[in-house]
DNA sequence: CCGCCCTGCTTGCAATTGCAAGCAGGCTGC
DNA sequence: GCAGCCTGCTTGCAATTGCAAGCAGGGCGG
């Protein structure tokens, strides 16, 4: 069950510690836990909640998405094969709205081209001669009036 | 302490799971946690360590970026207006019209938005005061682009 | 009516997190 | 020598996580 890599993390956090010119109480302070326990966590006894790992992220001025991924909780970069519909859900430039729009409209392409949504093999791949529907009608689906931003 | 947002996080997971047809059990098997536990997280009760996250996002194919930023853990990233955009090219299982198509729907939904699409700047007021197009001109544009192949 | 399987929720309980308090040792100045 | 102030580490202990077991209720077929 590929658990958490928690002694490289404890490596890395105390790598980084020592890069900044931080004593372990220092950054205990500036990341707002206690002394003993990051010392835990730099030694690999204990593995940090998400919390604590975003909090000290922060005092050491390093993405948290760094620590994530030395945690093994993130994959490395992963993305862009995974699929569209992550990117979708990722994607900060559009409201939660639009996004279930664009879903939607994915979810029916997909089943035009008769993939089911999650197990999802693309087969062949493909491409369906005939367009069942017009795009007018997606669209309209995402048209739902918003007025933030 | 801006802690995380455990209410909305589970609310978001709570939908993602229903959108994704899972049952409470189901997601609970897929992702190795106990039913009763991915429960009380999705209504609030309990926040579930990075580890748990990290399981729960994989069982429902969505990034675990994405659960981060829900939980208030990782701060959103810029960069993916340009990431959709290529996640949506490079996705195999839909055709290049429906490529075109998803596109299409974006470019607006940043159009509402007042997002420009990665080309160039803002600048300071020349936003265009006339809706230069509607959405069904752009989908039209989908449906014009299919002239290869 | 009864059994069976599904949905989600509630309840103890072991294991773990995270901390306050205290310990060992290395410097510096007096 | 011995204060005083660093460094990091060890030790109980409250609070929390995460789970096995069990409960309520909705369909559905016999």
């Amino acid at each position: 069950m590929a658990s958490l890599n928690v002694g490289s993390l404890g490596e890395y956090i105390r790598e980084q510690r020592r890069h900044a010119q931080y004593s372990l109480r220092q950054l205990a302070d500036a990341a707002g836990v206690s002394n003993p326990y990051l010392s835990q966590i730099e030694r690999g006894l204990r593995k940090p909640s998400a919390e604590i790992l975003q909090q000290i992220a922060k005092a050491l001025r390093i993405s948290a998405e760094t620590l994530y991924v030395q945690a093994g909780i993130l994959e490395e970069r992963e993305e862009h094969g995974l699929g569209l519909r992550t990117a979708i859900l990722a994607d900060p430039l559009i409201n939660e709205r639009q996004k279930q729009a664009l879903l939607a409209v994915y979810d029916t392409f997909l089943k035009e081209n008769d993939v089911q949504p999650h197990t999802a093999r693309p087969g062949a791949g493909d491409t369906d001669p005939n367009e069942p529907q017009t795009l007018e009608e997606y669209a309209q689906k995402g048209r739902i009036s918003d007025g933030d931003r």
